[in-house]
DNA sequence: TTGTAATCGAGACGGTACGTCGCGTCTTAAG
DNA sequence: CTTAAGACGCGACGTACCGTCTCGATTACAA
């Protein structure tokens, strides 16, 4: 499949990254310089321009190597159950290391470089939150949400306030608050009485 | 009111932040560097050090000297119409010059330096938070929002998906989209039906 | 003598001359800075610039302080033997700590400081100079040295090896040497027989 | 001879080297700074840096390529007429623009640098010394001293009183002070009779 | 005895240069 | 043709001192 010579671009693709990953935990993302993997890595610094036009493209290639596989929906048939496993897997990810600092390292350039917030987007959150509404839009088929359910504005409160904690606030993510968020979309937070 | 010693360092001091402002919009806040700042305000690096320990709070301190009445929430009894008004506020100062890009990169910037995090979040995030948990409190209070309603996860709800839009997505915010927010924490979503 | 505000200056400058010393002694006199010594003084800056314009003139008047009194000579009636011991003596001050290391540094500044090798001249080198011409002048008087002794002459091949030995081999200077040089001058270097 | 590499970089050291010596001409050595030196030879500062460790070393590599060639001893037989020849020529290279200035400030930078002072010893005073050392050991050679001869005091005596006029009282070297040096040396300063 | 003028410690200020770091480009030699 | 190695121009970093300047507090003298 691949011959020779990709074979050695790619054994030198992974040690950059590898080296990118160790680099990365013990000095921190934001520190970590081209010229400092370059050497630790035993590579050319020409050998990573070349594969990779920023540090932030670096980033997301070695963020995406942690994750190969994405975090798959299970389908139960119960809408809620579904996406509570789910949202539970993906709080583990983002809120803990390897994962988890690197993540908020690349959304930190994703702020001042457009390209890496562009690809961020299309090769990591779009995905995600593609699934998502796809499992919210097999439910609604299946009647157990309304016709008139917002699929990407119901995806949108269940990341948004993750978000908020883990890049603003900068507070723990739990489980407990995952829960909390969905029972606020789907029994309702309350005001119902009142209105 | 304020000595005469006191007068020359406050002049200072507001020139330097004028000068960040003004490069800032110019060359794009990732790109501005200390040593440019002062040598446009005419200061010493050494000026600029004094006062604040790295860029992100010069930054932080500059997005402040912009807003520094902070977003004042009405009260005209009707809490949706209340939160409307001040969440379109809130969109048009966030997404636009000079407010926005400001905003923007030094959230980047808080990503790796903890401690401009932990500024941004006591000097700006949390106050405005407040005043919303505060708005959403007194309509309870009122009896329009049931007992049970959970005021801090609404603030949550209410700002997540913004923040999402804003820092991950990076779409343009729009008043329409905040009025679909709006609409689903008080109007529910559309599952009731099905559930 | 001195008033009251006179004395008051006097205990400045001399606190002053004296830190100047003490860390110079500490820290090596290339890397002292007027401002280390201000702070270690418990001085203003101005208080210091009031006094001496740069570093070298604060370097001289606190050499001149540790030798307030000048070496003199001895006049014995033997030329010889009165140069040979205000010689040695002048080598034991010239080489030695406190006044070597600051003589060398003084004149390592005067020669990128006109003033300052203006200055040390003027109130070091050539009062020391004077009183070596003023013994060989007695000398030649009494009839010692011949009518047609080069007073200057024979100062500067009495001073200029030792000068050259401190300033450009920075070998150590001994008595031994100095006692060389002096039967070089007074008995003849060895090159009669053959002219 | 000098492969492609080292040929590259023997161009920027040289151009370096140049940009030293012209800068310093018109500023004056003492005000030269590596950032003008780099800035004015369009050379990075690491370039400067990673090929001398000071600006006194900087100075003494541009100061010998000044003089390649190093002042040569001309051998008539007359050892006297020899060392006048090339001692003129030494006080008017050491004495005149542009190894004069340079070599002062050089001896400057010396007295608080001493691997400067090692450095300008081994490669500039001991060569040129050990030169007049060779001459006046040929002329014993030859019978034209007598056999006590101190060979090393005698390039002391010639050399001394020179750098004590260049370094100490700044006075212009003359032909005419070289002169009395050497009669004074080898016919004797007068005080023979008397003793 | 009380201004008033000089001096002081303290340290902010605009600058210049330091020596270091990392960028992204380049050149070379080895495979 | 790709690599490891690393030189290079460049720009910024954060620090150290420069010499000037203002600011009160502290003296000492003259009114």
């Amino acid at each position: 499949m691949t011959d020779k010579r990709s074979q050695r671009a790619a054994d030198r693709t992974e040690a950059i990254m590898r080296t990118t990953l160790e680099l990365g935990q013990e000095i921190g993302y934001a520190k970590l310089s081209i010229e400092a993997v370059a050497a630790r890595a035993g590579a050319g610094k020409h050998t990573i321009y070349r594969r990779w036009p920023s540090k932030g493209a670096l980033l997301l290639d070695s963020l995406l190597s942690l994750n190969e596989a994405g975090l798959d929906y299970p389908d139960t048939g119960d809408i809620v159950a579904d996406l509570r496993v789910q949202i539970h897997a993906a709080v583990d990810l983002l809120a803990r290391p390897p994962f988890g600092p690197l993540f908020q390292a690349l959304i930190g350039e994703a702020q001042h470089e457009p390209q890496v917030a562009a690809a961020l987007n299309e090769r990591f959150i779009a995905p995600q939150a593609d699934k998502t509404v796809a499992r919210l839009r097999a439910a609604r088929d299946q009647g157990q949400l309304s016709p008139q359910f917002d699929l990407e504005l119901a995806m949108a409160i269940l990341s948004g306030p993750l978000y908020f904690q883990l890049l603003i606030t900068q507070e723990p993510l739990t489980h407990e608050y995952v829960d909390r968020i969905l029972d606020a979309l789907f029994t309702g937070i309350g005001p119902t009485q009142a209105y």
